[in-house]
DNA sequence: CCGACATTTCAGGAATTTCTGAAATATCGA
DNA sequence: TCGATATTTCAGAAATTCCTGAAATGTCGG
């Protein structure tokens, strides 16, 4: 591996965090250099940069890109394929919530709701399924507020997030006002 | 494995899963079983309902303790110990998200910010630490984010969940009343 | 301290995942 | 169509992770 050493350590740290984020060592490195990348790669320099076979780098790019981490971009007279990663770094986050949810919240949602249809044939299955749905309403108060939050655009997510744990106080706020409109005004809507 | 149909197909589907979430089968299924059990369970009785060893048990109660997903129960007049999950899902969110937190996001923000601390050498190291600093800005955020709900009690957590994308109605709302309350009374303090 | 349990440790075998090199396939210009 | 180049596939080697059984350690009542 022949890189800057800045570049070198991030590279490398993403390949040691690959594991814990359910991603191959190799997979990781090949993000963590397109990110840093100012121009895209292609396969070649990938191998060159981190010393992995061509094959593994194949296989690297393709699992990037069933995530849609890594994008291809064109070059113009050059018949190699070259990619980037998306260079939003919100736009990045919502791919990650997205692709994660996908793959590790909705089966076990699907698993639940099946579960919870059929009838309990004893006291002890009675309590599973219990527990059950409330794991299966957490989970789905989760899923439908990410739904809701992952259509508002960066900026006024940024807002949000920027916002806290203060939101609460707006809430409160709000309790007010709408107990005073509807002190004054009894006809009025919530919002 | 001798359960009740429902139990064995949840305690299968979070073996199975287990791979995903970073776990391995084993502790995903005693996870799923204790957490659907109705008392404390020993390790003898996790080894017959699952069909694994002793000592496989054994780690992987150790792990579930390290994630603060199994707690120990004891049970008087008897030597061995017992295990159940938290029963509050609420709570069982926040340990997953505050323990997942420290083992997949703190490393990585730590060598971001170790990282930055460094003088670019290049053009390329230079473009580098401003996709680092870009990344590095977006965990940041997340994570003060994070610290500031975390701290909310669950009832308001819920309502705000419940509340979802509307919030950022409030949002305009609140900028609104703001600009009123200011254009009446110029010293009026912002919420 | 002893004996009866309960739990943990750990070496090494089993299972799984990752990675490689070689071969197959695909794509392009001439 | 052919040859040059690019990419993918895939069998099996390498590495890693998981799991077990046996031995060690811990803990209690007597």
């Amino acid at each position: 591996m022949k890189l800057p050493p800045l570049v070198q350590a991030f590279v490398l740290h993403f390949g040691e965090m690959g594991s814990r984020w359910g991603i191959n060592r190799t997979v990781g490195q090949i993000y963590a250099l397109l990110y840093v990348s100012p121009d895209p790669l292609n396969a070649e320099q990938i191998v060159d940069a981190l010393g992995v076979s061509r094959s593994n780098v194949s296989m690297g790019l393709k699992e990037l890109q069933a995530w849609n981490l890594a994008i291809p971009k064109h070059i113009p007279d050059d018949r190699r394929d070259h990619f980037t990663t998306p260079d939003d770094v919100w736009q990045i986050l919502r791919t990650l919530a997205e692709e994660r949810k996908k793959r590790e919240v909705d089966p076990t949602l699907s698993v639940l709701r099946e579960l919870l249809m059929q009838t309990p044939g004893s006291a002890e299955e009675r309590h599973a399924q219990q527990r059950m749905a409330e794991m299966h309403g957490l989970i789905e108060q989760l899923t439908t507020w990410y739904d809701d939050v992952k259509r508002l655009e960066t900026e006024r997510l940024a807002s949000l997030l920027a916002l806290g744990a203060r939101v609460t106080r707006l809430l409160e706020a709000k309790d007010k006002v709408v107990g005073l409109v509807r002190g004054r005004t009894p006809s009025a809507k919530e919002g």
